[in-house]
RNA sequence: GGAGAGGUCGCAUAGUCUGGUCGAGUGCGCGCGACUGGAAAUCGCGUAGGCUGAAAGGUCUCGGGAGUUCGAAUCUCCCCCUCUCCGCCA
């Protein structure tokens, strides 16, 4: 959330972002809300004001013995009008309130504004002298994927790893998790469901609650990334300076209803409404945080590199960026058989945006100060898969098994259709 | 899910019965200072935030919300959370 001091002085800047992420909200109705507020503010503050003297002179009076029954009159009166003012000055603060929560948060100037921006492309593209298959084909003919049983038991566009897909998982979880926590991150295990606050602080609400998955009876959700928890740990804290940076990384599956997303890449694993993933978030002193984010990406693409998988990093551009985000580098690895690059990673600062609406905080020079927060998966789970299994196939059939994989693998170093007994 | 006890300024607690000099005492922690060769101990001062304001100040916040009252941390109602016991359960 933009602090309602930033909106006042620079509605410009916001009519811009609001029209560069393509949102309708009516900025002058909360200019206009804003100055009527506080005028209301003003008169309450006043009479308020009246109120407590009022009221101190009776208690004294009271102890004294003295008359009260005048002041009391008056009093009555004064509360009354208070009574009066109060309902319409909730209300307006509530509707600005509203209002300021659609608001999106202002791209950094280093942000593009046409297209995204291609920033470096890492790796080799594997050559073929065969027809490459489908991450579906290789899958389903290794026996380690099986898309029919997930939508038997759940319904469309749900994924079931079997044998060393399964396992391969696993060990792409243990992985991650393991390179991450070495580079500094604390590992965390949170919860996979949330409460609305948490997700309306990390900006997922307002606006995206149809793609969220909602558990009615008690106002939670399926968190939608572990992002979620990571960024609510300390919610509502005011942290000591030296506390910072702060470094988590959780596994945790992710749950999206991608409301509106039939038909494209849909097919196998490309888009899922569970997936696994491994995220990465930061809490970190503001003038630190372009930095951080810099080595937030190296950190996400090293995965992509032990992993020896050929990506490249894009720079969103204004378009592109999501609600909360300021700044956001994506990791898309390439995917021989789809002809294209995936999307595995997004890398963002929020800066303050998502700190405001959680309260995190922290003592500085100059008193307090809210924190900046990142995240980036390092990296999603199923796109990975994805490219393991397109760009690691081979003419037989078989896949081998990327190298840092294998210690997690009990030394396998091959998924091939024969090895039953490995499954 | 049932019964009980709680939720107060970093932490621990006082205040709630008996409404008013309580935005709130004390201890610990922390900061500054004194004492010291230096330190410990001791002593003094300071130490929650929001909004508003150039500042002084004003105002709001004692888990959240609603109510009673001239006046609520304190009384009433609803909700949330934590702990203990019981039930259920991996």
């Amino acid at each position: 959330m933009l602090s309602l001091k930033f909106v006042r002085e620079n509605p410009e800047k916001i009519g811009k972002a609001i029209k560069a992420k393509g949102l309708r909200i009516d900025l002058k109705k909360i200019l206009s809300l804003d100055k009527e507020k506080r005028a209301l503010l003003q008169e309450s503050e006043g009479l308020r004001e009246r109120k407590n003297k009022a009221s101190t002179e009776i208690a004294r009076r009271k102890k004294e013995n003295k008359t009260t029954d005048p002041l009391i009159e008056e009093m009555k009166k004064v509360s009354e009008r208070i009574k009066e003012i109060n309902p319409s000055l909730d209300e307006k603060e509530k509707e600005l309130n509203e209002l300021l929560y659609l608001l999106p948060n202002i791209p950094h100037p280093s942000v593009p504004r046409g297209e995204n921006l291609l920033i470096r492309t890492v790796g080799k593209i594997p050559e073929f002298d065969f027809e490459v298959l489908s991450h579906e084909e290789v899958g389903k003919r290794l026996g380690i994927l099986d898309f029919k049983a997930a939508s038997k038991m759940t319904g469309h566009a749900f994924s079931l790893y079997k044998g060393l897909g399964a396992r391969m998982e696993r060990a792409l979880i243990n992985f991650m998790l393991d390179t991450h926590q070495k580079q500094g991150y604390q590992e965390i295990s949170p919860p996979f469901i949330v409460n609305r606050s948490s997700m309306k602080n990390c900006g997922q609400l307002p606006w995206l609650e149809e793609d969220m998955y909602y558990l009615e009876k008690d106002d939670y959700f399926l968190i939608p990334t572990a992002e979620v928890p990571l960024t609510n740990i300390h919610q509502d804290e005011i942290l000591a300076e030296e506390e910072l940076p702060i470094y988590y990384v959780a596994y945790s599956p992710c749950f999206r209803r991608e409301a509106g997303a039939y038909g494209s890449q849909t097919k196998g694993l490309l888009r899922v409404h569970q997936f696994d993933k491994v995220e990465l978030v930061k809490l970190v002193r503001p003038k630190t945080s372009y930095e951080e984010l810099e080595k937030l990406v190296a950190d996400a693409e090293r995965i992509l590199q032990l992993l020896k998988l050929p990506y490249r990093v894009m720079l969103l551009s204004a378009g592109e960026l999501s609600f909360a985000g300021a700044k956001c580098y994506d990791l898309e690895v390439f995917a021989p058989a789809q002809k294209q690059y995936l999307e595995v990673s997004s890398c963002s600062n929020f800066e303050d945006f998502q700190a405001r609406r959680a309260k995190i905080r922290y003592h500085c020079q100059k008193g307090l100060s809210l924190v900046h927060t990142l995240n980036g998966s390092g990296i999603a789970l199923a796109r990975t898969v994805v490219a393991i299994l397109e760009n690691y196939q081979q003419k037989d059939g078989s896949v081998i098994i990327p190298e840092v994989l294998r210690p997690y693998l009990n030394g396998i170093e091959v998924i091939s259709a024969k090895d039953e007994k490995l499954r």
